[in-house]
DNA sequence: TCGGCCCGATAACCTAGATCAACGCGCACC
DNA sequence: GGTGCGCGTTGATCTAGGTTATCGGGCCGA
């Protein structure tokens, strides 16, 4: 039952053998899905679920009801990696009829004990690199040459505000035309005349390898911008019980 | 001098404190780099790069001599996390003055040894996705609406090949256009130009939730098809010698 | 049996952004 | 003091792909 899982995992570096053995000690649940279900909703923790059968997408719906998708899930992937230390940024949702297997209880709780390993704080970091991307998939998948430059102008600055490394409303940005364009899939010249309408109407500068925020407001709306698709992927919830945290309602 | 460090990785979580510890015994090598510098090459293995002051950025040189950023790195950042596991498939270039550190030695071995655990399989399932992301990334970036669907139809066929899940040309693929338009950032109606157009031309066809390949090699051609992007990040390199595995026959 | 409704298929038209071309400025280098 | 050259700036033109609208078939539920 577990060979799957097992050889899943395998497929990514041969596991010790000890680890092999409480993986198949673990129980597994089976589900299956029809075509267009949601298997794993946005928003959730989710422990570690493998796609047995069946082709599945990852997808986000965007605000303006526009979606879109970062991938196709195969048999034998681990699709909610994203939900292991944080609520999932995406759902993922059948394509064609699917079986999907879920490990929980107790024995996977001990696989995953050790989360303030080193091997876990680099999983989380990327994890926190693969939702950047998701950001920018979706940034040039749907989002127009404003948008997509607002959006990377926020980044810019909210990360290095949060570094304190941003005095009032500027911080370093040190790039020319051509680089603004090659990270937003641009034409050097589309991204000047976008630059000169974000600064006509006071949304933001670029110049002296700096950038200038005039606006934040009107600058993060136009770049739907979301500081989560940013934060390093930790969730307080699961982190080890340092203190007895005070229950934070949760709903579902 | 490892402040920098721990702090960087305890952002993700808090280490526990004997981890912290080794890596404050850890030899940390600073390098300092000019604007426009390439700090960390394509193709290599690394091991653990900070960026401590600057910002640079993740980037692909396509074939074409065209570019895709991936995303900037901000003081704080591993820049070097897909290169852990396997060789990189993008190059670091500073954008301004930066100053790098290293972590090298023994130490780091240590803390790397357990290869074969849980957590490192799940670490390199998640570089594997961040993988896949950047390739969608220079898709929605810098190809053309052709050129991504061969992209995506040669991954499908690609992966459920390596999966034996194949037969002969054809695959499953239940998706509709809507589906397909998604993934791609495409309207529906242009996605079925495309299709039309990929169908005439004697390269793919989709039909009754199925993916047919009538020419791979034009089609791969067409996309820019590289099956690197989708292959668990693994180096074969560098994988404890564990017994040979009881490799059970798999054909590619 | 008759609607809805989803999905594929086309056609007509429109626009965001690319491409091409030219110019100016600052600056390193000879 | 010239002379490249990288970079910003701008205008003119082109085109890949979006938008809107329409039609037909398959399917399902009343």
């Amino acid at each position: 039952m577990n060979r799957l899982l097992i050889a899943s995992l395998d497929r990514f570096g041969p596991l010790r053998e000890g680890v092999r053995e409480r993986l198949s000690e673990c129980v597994l649940t089976s589900e299956t899905f029809e075509a267009g279900q949601v298997i794993l909703p946005a928003g959730e923790r989710s422990r570690l679920r493998l796609l047995a059968r069946g082709l599945a997408v990852k997808q986000t719906m965007l605000s303006d009801g526009a979606r879109q998708i970062f991938g196709v899930a195969t048999p034998g992937d681990l699709i909610d990696l994203a939900g292991l230390f944080a609520v999932t940024d995406y759902e993922v949702r059948a394509l064609g009829p699917c079986e999907v297997r879920r490990l929980d209880g107790r024995e996977l709780q001990g696989l995953l004990q050790d989360q303030g390993s080193f091997l876990a704080a680099v999983c989380r970091a990327v994890l926190t690199e693969a939702r950047a991307h998701r950001n920018g998939m979706i940034s040039l998948g749907r989002r127009s040459a404003a948008a997509r430059t607002a959006n990377l102008f926020c980044e810019i600055y909210w990360r290095q505000k949060t570094l304190g490394l941003a005095k009032d409303d500027r911080c370093a940005f040190p790039a020319v035309q051509g680089d603004i364009a090659d990270a937003l899939g641009l034409s050097v010249v589309h991204i000047h005349r976008v630059l000169r309408a974000l600064r006509d109407d006071g949304l933001a500068v670029v110049k002296n390898g700096g950038l200038q925020i005039l606006d934040w407001d009107r600058l993060a709306a136009l770049g739907d911008f979301d500081p989560q698709a940013f934060r390093p992927q930790t969730d307080p919830e699961v982190e080890p019980p340092v203190k007895p945290a005070p229950s934070r309602g949760r709903r579902s």
